[in-house]
DNA sequence: CGTTTTTGACCCGCGC
DNA sequence: GCGCGGGTCAAAAACG
């Protein structure tokens, strides 16, 4: 039986319906479509001020950047001014411990200075290390892609004589070979290195360069080995790196950088390398000793200079009577996050050898103390602005409590950058601004001078 | 097949 | 001069 009306109704209830349907989709699109127009209006106002905002930052970074070049400027200035004075009653106190230390210093530098270490020598090239292209050029120390650098063994050699650019590898001295008549204490001088202890549980610690294996030792004390690894980002990269764990703690992995990258680093390379590069740069423009009956003055320089970092434990390690003179820097990342008002690292200038640890080291009071003792003494070094220091020594700080916990040092390096945009600029300010004069190890600054320094 | 790693040999400086 | 130890070379093996 059928029911014609039911259909009938239904049919034009459906109609009806559909006919409400659609007007409702209709509604519904407009009203989506103006929400839409809202949206893409508010997305496209959002953009303009993210631009503006990106302009403004912009110019506060680059404002805030040439101020401090300017301060930093001013301040090295006067501080070489005092090194000066300071570094000539030296030369009068032991003339003979003079030692050059001119890590990756000009190649153009006439050799000649090198050749003897005066007393007389001392003083002509302190004073030509005073000269404002140096200190502008050491400002510009660490972050640019070759100028992270330790210093330029490679560069050194192809323009002094040796006409074999293509083979830096090749003419990289094995121990401490004197060549291109270089005296023995410019190629010490050269291989300043840079270590960095930090608890890894990978064979190497990733510090964003390609490094290709090349030799591998055990050293006598240490049964773990000692794998020797070249950087590989560049064909003629001159950078080598040793890498062995540490005896004592198996958890802690020591990493030795020595060397000048010839190419541009990648991003998340550019942190350590700078902050490596600038560490050794610093342990070379600073007083070093050279012989156990070393100043003592002379070596609180260096800890002077890293006094900025409150805290900070700094340890003095003496070279082996056996053993060149291989200064080396340790930046020590291993030390458990810090409470918050610690600064837990621990930067160490030491011999070749870490098995012979000279017994001097000073707390953070005679550091603090040196701060002010000594800063003036400093050859062409001088300390943070204080405003500065609280930044380094912050930023600073977030990365060792995050490596201290991390597998990779490389992943810290960039949270803590990333997490703060100003971090690169201040860190390249504050490190080289405590570099000193040796800061020009980073640089290709032609006519640049060596550094004569009390031993 | 090109690149990387392994590993024994070799080189060099230094102390005895 | 010899031995030791650190560092590098280079051929072979391993790897992707």
């Amino acid at each position: 039986m059928r029911m014609p009306n039911s259909n009938s109704r239904s049919s034009a209830e459906k109609k009806v319906d559909q006919s409400v349907g659609y007007q409702e989709v209709h509604r519904r699109v407009l009203r989506k479509g103006s929400e839409l127009d809202d949206a893409k209006a508010e997305m496209g106002e959002v953009r303009e001020e993210n631009a503006r905002l990106k302009m403004t930052l912009n110019h506060i970074q680059k404002d805030y950047q040439s101020l401090q070049l300017r301060f930093f400027d001013i301040l090295r200035q006067e501080a070489s001014k005092n090194a000066v004075n300071v570094a000539g009653d030296r030369i009068i106190e032991e003339p003979e411990q003079l030692l050059s230390l001119c890590l990756g210093r000009s190649p153009r530098e006439p050799t000649s200075d090198r050749e003897t270490t005066t007393s007389s020598n001392f003083t002509k090239l302190v004073q030509v290390d005073d000269g404002e292209d140096n200190l502008k050029a050491n400002l510009t120390l660490g972050l640019g892609s070759n100028e992270t650098s330790l210093e330029e063994p490679n560069k050194d050699r192809a323009e002094a004589g040796s006409g074999d650019a293509t083979s830096p590898l090749s003419k990289t001295p094995k121990t401490m070979r004197n060549e291109d008549g270089e005296p023995p204490t410019q190629v010490n001088a050269k291989r300043a290195r840079v270590s960095v202890r930090t608890r890894c549980d990978t064979p190497t610690m990733n510090d964003g360069c390609q490094w290709r294996k090349y030799g591998q030792k055990i050293s006598k004390g240490n049964p773990c080995p000692r794998a020797y690894y070249r950087c590989t980002v560049a064909p003629a990269c001159p950078v080598r790196k040793q890498v062995q764990r540490c005896y004592e703690d198996m958890s802690i992995l020591i990493t030795t950088y020595e060397g000048t990258h010839n190419h541009p680093l990648p991003f998340t390379a550019t942190y350590l390398a700078s902050t490596t590069s600038a560490a050794a740069s610093m342990l070379l423009s600073g007083s070093c000793t050279s012989h156990p009956g070393f100043s003592t003055t002379s070596t609180l320089l260096n800890g002077s200079e890293f006094s900025a970092f409150d805290n900070t434990r700094t340890q003095l390690y003496m070279p082996k009577s056996s053993q060149p003179l291989l200064p080396t820097i340790t930046l020590d990342l291993t030390a458990s996050p810090p409470s918050s008002s610690t600064f837990p690292s621990s930067l160490s200038f030491c011999s070749p050898s870490d098995s012979n640890i000279f017994p001097t080291s000073w707390d953070n009071g005679y550091l603090k103390h040196g701060l002010h003792q000594f800063d003036k003494a400093q050859v062409g070094s001088f300390n943070l602005g204080k405003p500065s220091q609280e930044y380094f020594h912050q930023n600073y700080a977030e990365i060792i409590h995050q490596a201290s916990s991390q597998v990779s040092l490389t992943e810290s390096l960039t949270k803590a950058i990333t997490s703060n945009p100003n971090f690169k600029s201040v860190i390249a300010l504050a490190l080289s601004s405590m570099v000193g004069s040796g800061g020009g190890a980073t640089h290709r600054n032609q006519g640049e001078s060596g550094e004569r320094i009390n031993t």
